[in-house]
DNA sequence: GACACAAACGAACGATCGTTCTATAAATGC
DNA sequence: GCATTTATAGAACGATCGTTCGTTTGTGTC
């Protein structure tokens, strides 16, 4: 990795934390300047503009959660193991990652949902992703035969999403300790719904 | 109403449907001084400040909130038939409210959750008494005998709250025709999991 | 050591930000 | 109808914003 591409992965680092507290639309270039111990004009001209710097913070993030949060989970076996590794590493990977603030594109999600351009067309392309990897492995627990064949995949993803989400909420801003309790037992709410029934012996 | 409060009023209600699109955050005193056809100066006087502003925004969610969602639901026998209409309505209020651009307290919950100050804790206040209200409604569909007794209101509301909000996000970011069917489905899941069972006759 | 190229800097730009001040216009109370 | 309070306007402030420009520093090559 040459000098340039050291430096650019370096600011997107303090970027990538930054606007965990602060937001995507929050990031200031003087002040990542000013953290990053540069001059604004020189982290500028890693980037070209500011929407490009905040577009490469957003795609930093769906990579990242695709190292932390997918793939260790895609090393379990399919069915019922990995759909819930995905959940508990889902879980954590605020924590994970270096989110200090919590989930960056989550937050996107919320700030750029009207907003037409190019930041929403990337928040929405990550959220969509996400969302075909959870169906993906809905299904593959439906053909694994740990939930029932006429599981509605799609359904069973949204409801995922909407534990995570409140979760994440209860969490940063209630202070509630039960929260991550709570998720899982929402989940296993979920799964116990779907899943097929045992057998009599 | 003196003529103060209504101009007040008058830019309450354009501050309430900008913030919905811009954020709290992203509200700027010239933009809405320009869509009020006001002098930046005569609008500051009604608030002495940004943050004040910003509250007073906050605030008027809660309020509308109450007014569109909470208190038609309470005029419904408690019990289930409660319990629906506060979905039903909450589903449908940033449709009803001016809310152009989303849920407003929902996006200040992501804006603000850890930027502490007045703004955070006005925002923790209202999703608190959210809370507390969903909590109370489910509590009294118990005692209705709607509910099972052992039912877990608080994890009852947690998962509400969690179908509502990936409902918001899939109906205005992934243009989710079906969002607002799949979380009555999960909600009728929610309340099938937890309804007394038929008694046999 | 001279050269080419990339990387970072410093100064400045125009625009917008929230805020303050003073003065005028409008509404209100008697 | 006058006096007083209230509401709005206008101009300006310092700060910060993203961006541009020309220059300097650093790195690697023949």
């Amino acid at each position: 990795m040459g000098k340039g591409e050291h430096t650019r992965q370096a600011i997107l680092d303090e970027a990538f934390s930054l606007a965990s507290c602060v937001g995507v639309s929050g990031l200031s270039i003087g002040i990542l300047a000013e953290r990053t111990k540069m001059s604004k004009s020189g982290l500028f001209a890693h980037f070209g503009s500011k929407e490009e710097l905040q577009l490469a913070v957003l795609r930093e993030a769906q990579q990242r959660f695709a190292e932390v949060v997918l793939r260790p989970a895609f090393r379990q076996p399919r069915g019922l193991r990995r759909l819930r590794a995905v959940v508990v590493n889902w879980l954590d990977w605020t924590r994970e990652a270096n989110l200090p603030g919590g989930c960056v594109i989550n937050a996107a999600a919320a700030e750029f949902d009207d907003q037409p351009g190019p930041l929403r067309d990337e928040v929405r392309r990550g959220l969509t992703a996400l969302r075909r990897s959870l169906v993906e492995t809905v299904v593959k627990a439906v053909v694994a035969g740990d939930l029932r064949p006429d599981t509605d995949a799609e359904q069973f993803a949204f409801e995922m999403e909407g534990i995570y989400q409140v979760t994440q909420q209860s969490r940063r801003l209630l202070n509630d300790p039960d929260a991550d309790r709570r998720a899982l037992v929402a989940f296993d709410r979920l799964v116990r719904d779907y899943a097929v029934p045992i057998e009599k012996e």
